[in-house]
DNA sequence: CATGAATGAGGATTCATTCAT
DNA sequence: TATGAATGAATCCTCATTCAT
């Protein structure tokens, strides 16, 4: 009990090393041996953990994204009207980049670069499946535009994550009121409008 | 002169093997070397032209970015009317993306990544202007919302990048019909509907 | 006791796994944690048993030694005739390399590598007495050349090992032939020829 | 030209380093960074000439291997007698074995070791040709017995190498009689005696 | 006795940068 | 200006060995 506690909680001061350095040097520069001294961990326990270097950004990337995704859809319900879903959905993914910014930095950087191999970044995108399928009844129904779910995704969710990289890098804060004309913005781009 | 050209030649050979190899690759994973035979340059070379490597890539960001809003602004003209003029850049940059896809990928590299120093990166930003007024006086005749540029931004332009990186990674195409559709989805996300 | 022969059982498969491992990738390619492995048990077990990496070699040179000097001695008689006894001892040993390949190559390895270190190394050489009470005898009697037994072991024992070390590598086989053919140059070698 | 020369001796001295740190300590024993510092060569230099360790101590088999050849073939000439060729290169082999000892005992190390990797030691053997084709001679007239090469040169040459490792490791003196008392004992081995 | 987790020291290799020419 | 050779400082990763259980 206590010896597997442990292992988790080293796995875990890992993963989060791997995504502060990461966020803040990106991949390349950030050495196994920071990681480790940032997880008071010896640069050997990495490898007891992950098979590489690659191997533990992949994983990283894979749990953040489960934890993103668990987190976007854990007020959903199927048999929510379109719109309303959209709304909680949107709501979600907006709260979780303002209150976990390190995690959704991280992602935002993993997926405009070579970093992820290709599998991992598969196997990130499969949980988005709820949305697409919001998607598709929204269509159904007239409320959606019936464009590609590429341009659905660049329109209604991506923005998002420029917001929040401008928020960390620049004067502009992300606020309330921010955050209720990105989502009127947002919805304007993607509905019918008649 | 003879020479003098020889030199700018040498130059843009490095700047554009830095763009490939760091599309690629990315930034750390990209050796001096590597640009240099690319090149077809001796790695000391590099050193005439540029500082260090940091320099190579701030200048190369800087000048590809220059590029790309030049063309951006090529047909606008401060009279037209906003609307116009806004489809006009809209649909400039979204061929820029298309067609100088290398150079636009960079670019996107570069904007997710800390991988540009902070004053490069304000020195980029520069250019936008027009853009910007653009948006000024739209607010002000009551087309454009008034909302943070940032806001503007991120669902007017941004989109495009996401657009692009899925289209060179995945099986989306970004054809005549996408890009119309991109367009509907950017002006209504930014325009006063009323 | 049961408890003991599980314990000279683990000291046997350490042993026997050092002995493959080395075969096939030498002394400094072969892990502790693989011998740990192949052996079936903790790595930290093996140190309950050798003090370290070289006493482990050590021991198993040692061990293996014995075995093979015991072999070939096991059908020698000292009132055999000179000839007789030669040829006793001598079979036995191709018997050895042949059957008991494996050994045989580590012996081979070992003898010719500074992996194994000088007190090991003389222990191990020990156990050819009986050989060289048989050669001196010889020398008295006439019937072996008067010259040093490192002479006669480089030419009557020696070849063996490089024999089977070809047959091992290349296509070349060790048949009864072969092994008949070897026995006489290597008589030819050290007797007397009137 | 000075420049060049000094390639070449730097390609030399980590030759001759990897050859005589090899010989104490064994392939695996012996770091880059020792053979770096043993030919006053930056560890990263050695990169400039070799691939990668394996490499360096390939091209070093091969490059004293054919040295190896050379000398014993030197003085042999294809219309010499039998026996008369075999002795000449016989003795020279024996001679380099002497006077070259560190060269010989690093080939002797790497033939009894998985240090080689199969295409260099291949490499190694063509060099043996006119050794091979003497004993051709020599069957074909009834001087040399009719069997294996494999068998004439384990009991003709290679128990030369035994004799110069026991030279080097123990009290046994590797004279000019001992030489001679050698070459009686390889030559009794192969030829037919009647 | 036995173990799996943990580690520090070290090894091969790479790379940004410099230097002699 | 241009270069190829050279390098010291890192970097990833491995491994013999130890320790808490």
């Amino acid at each position: 009990m206590a010896t597997l506690q442990k292992s988790i909680d080293k796995r875990n001061a890992l993963i989060k090393a791997t995504i502060e350095l990461v966020n803040n040097n990106g991949f390349h520069a950030t050495p196994m041996s920071k990681i480790a001294k940032m997880a008071k961990v010896s640069p050997a326990t990495i490898y007891l953990y992950f098979e590489n270097k690659q191997d533990l950004v992949n994983q990283t990337y894979i749990e953040v994204k489960a934890a993103y995704t668990a987190y976007a859809f854990a007020t959903y319900h199927l048999n929510m009207p379109v719109e309303e879903g959209f709304e909680t959905i949107w709501k979600r993914i907006a709260d979780f980049k303002l209150k976990d910014c390190e995690n959704a930095m991280f992602l935002a950087q993993c997926d405009n670069t070579p970093m992820i191999d290709e599998p991992s970044r598969q196997e990130g995108i499969k949980h988005l499946e709820p949305l697409l399928e919001l998607w598709a009844r929204g269509k159904k129904e007239g409320i959606i535009k019936p464009i590609s779910d590429y341009l659905l995704y660049a329109y209604a969710i991506n923005p998002l994550s420029f917001l929040m990289m401008s928020a960390k890098r620049s004067a502009f804060t992300l606020d309330k009121t921010h955050m209720e004309e990105a989502y009127r913005a947002a919805w304007n781009s993607i509905r019918v409008i008649k």
